[in-house]
DNA sequence: ATACTCACTGAGTGATTACTCAATTTGAGG
DNA sequence: CCTCAAATTGAGTAATCACTCAGTGAGTAT
């Protein structure tokens, strides 16, 4: 009999390594990259066999598919939590940093590698960089109500914004060694974005 | 007996092998990327057989190795020569920006793949983004003893511009469908650049 | 002519790794 | 308790590749 606190324990114990795989395939991605992950080591360190990694994704690249899914889908909603209606220019570049300084490794490893991945992989990370951008347009078209900033191309504007955090991101190492490069030069970041595109350039602090 | 006009056959075999496998090589990687590169395919290409490679390399690490050296060199030097002195900073933007335009196919694919090669690949690429950023720094000098230009740290302003460059370049696809982006959107990048910087924003034509 | 050396050959080796499948365990239903 | 099937196991398979090495033949020296 089956009690109403009770789920059968087959179907527990099925989701439980599936949640298992993909925490454990999540973490080695970060340390290893998507390329490098293999099977094996996610079936270790998830605690299982290999072939258990096969019941449950058909192949790895469903596997990585599932991972790079879930994080983008996971950072667009973060996004839009973060950027609250009305928000100004600063409030949405402080958003996004903040958004992925909240998953730095896992998305630094995307960026340098969604070039390397299959294509359909590409439309899950084009998705979030499109919400970024419409973030961004949002905020831009307040601001440029009140006349402050310089009449840049959206495309431009939004272009320079994601080439230069992006740079950041990649060169982690060169300008924030051993820390987050989200948090330790997001200011610095957001103030000089903000004194290119504004009108009355403003000295940094 | 060797005639003047001889050199010794073998050496001349060896040489012409050699420069085979390094233009199979080269041409290899500018198609199927750094990390895709197989030496079968290298030996294939070049007409010889899979065991001369290793005749010549030592391992597949030191012909990768050699071909990116080739390349960052060639870069630097022709940099150096597009830039003649006293050039303004239009002139070294869009001096870098043809010179990369000639290497394009072979700069995307080190520019993607240079985070997934072996540590000491880097520094042959640090050490050409180091030249665009030292000509970069002299046109700016100059440039600001004329006053025209905001006053914008160095590395920020370089960083500004190697990360929409990279941007322009990875997503290439995208913003020149088919074609060489550094060719098809310079004037465009240089324009917004240079508005970017300047303290007196000019309208793009 | 003879011996020797060098560049090259290409079949073979070993390491890696995604994926398979027959066998096994274990929960669920009767 | 017994039976069925779902979940899992882990040894095995096949494919891929960098790299090796004994052998070959064409130059070169004597």
């Amino acid at each position: 009999m089956i009690t109403q606190f009770e789920v059968p324990h087959r179907r527990a114990r099925k989701t439980a390594t599936y949640t298992s795989l993909v925490g454990a395939a999540r973490a080695l991605c970060q340390r290893q990259g998507f390329v490098g992950l293999r099977t094996a080591d996610v079936a270790k360190a998830a605690g299982v066999s290999h072939g258990a990694v096969f019941a449950h994704f058909p192949t790895r690249e469903m596997l990585l598919k599932s991972i790079v899914h879930d994080l983008t889908a996971s950072l667009t909603d973060r996004l839009a939590e973060l950027v609250t209606l009305g928000a100004s220019l600063r409030a949405v570049l402080a958003a996004h940093l903040a958004c992925l300084a909240e998953q730095e490794d896992l998305y630094r490893r995307l960026l340098i590698e969604a070039p390397l991945l299959p294509e359909s992989f590409q439309l899950a990370w084009i998705g979030f960089q499109s919400a970024v951008s419409h973030h961004l347009a949002e905020a831009v078209a307040i601001e440029r109500a009140g006349g402050s900033l310089r009449p840049i191309a959206h495309h431009l504007l939004f272009n320079t914004w994601i080439g230069l955090v992006h740079h950041y991101c990649i060169n982690r190492e060169l300008f924030a060694p051993g820390q987050s490069v989200f948090t330790a030069r997001a200011e610095m970041l957001i103030n000089h974005f903000l004194s290119l595109v504004s009108l009355n350039p403003q000295e940094p602090p």
